[in-house]
DNA sequence: TTGAGTGCAAAGCTTTTGCAGTTTC
DNA sequence: GAAACTGCAAAAGCTTTGCACTCAA
């Protein structure tokens, strides 16, 4: 699912509106992300944008920088480390993720509202949740049928 | 909730019938897992089992053995670190997390089949979802009001 | 020119690993 | 007595922090 106008659109707004500077790196970040369309770790991302000379550190202020604006989404793996992806201004997704490649599928399945719901009649406030489906997928699939 | 007999009976037998020996400490931390019938962090249970001389290392191989039987499940926290949570064997919850205080209620409601079903279809094998809300408790929440 | 971004080095944290010594069954 | 458990020390791995320097607007 290719990005269609409108969400560019609203990516470049956001960022205009915000404080944050567009440099060199993060335009060649950005432009991966935007190129990818799907969720993907702080070194992958890193070489994806031919920045293999730039400090994972910048890497990962970038992407903290565009998580704060809410145009990144932080994807938990299954072990260690996560995921990160270009998301609709504040909108989320959640994933099917293969635990060997790590490659994902959108999952088309929000609780939200539900799970919204049901934590602030529990008295919770400032919701979010979790929703990841791991598995190993069909080309990591070892064929021992 | 507290645990009914058959849920330890069940709990016992997995030990039973495992190859894993039942020392001293461990005999602590599973009866700290069980009166406690909440998640918790390793080094929580090591307090709350009254062995704060203990390794942590000894907790983490404990709760290792335990998840490899069956009866232990991770709960992933949204920033760093997880709680381990005793469960039905090769059963599993999903949560509300306070953020502040990693207090936990039980979230009835698990979307297994319809997950398991739509990444099956997928191409997916070996699935396991992931679902838990975070936010912040009524107790841990500032009376800003 | 001033606030923001970058690099380097180092720390932070939970969790894991290796190995030698100890204990359980 | 063999297999499993424990402790100590150290590593692993991703992510963050501090500080000085550079750069974008």
């Amino acid at each position: 699912m290719k990005h269609n106008k409108e969400f560019l659109k609203r990516i470049f707004e956001t960022i205009e509106l915000s404080s944050l500077r567009m440099t060199q790196k993060r335009e060649r970040i950005l432009e991966s992300l935007l190129a990818l369309d799907r969720p993907v770790s702080a070194s992958a991302l890193r070489d994806l944008a031919g920045l293999p000379e730039t400090d994972l550190v910048t890497v990962y202020r970038t992407l903290e920088a565009f998580e704060g604006i809410g145009i990144i989404q932080k994807i938990p793996l299954e072990e260690m480390g996560c995921l990160y992806e270009l998301t609709e201004t504040n909108d989320h997704y959640h994933h099917f993720v293969c635990r060997e490649c790590h490659r994902t599928e959108r999952l088309d399945l929000c609780l939200e509202d539900e799970l919204g719901a049901r934590a602030e009649k529990l008295g919770f406030t400032e919701v979010s949740h979790l929703m990841e489906v791991y598995g190993v997928c069909g080309e990591c699939k070892p064929e021992t049928d």
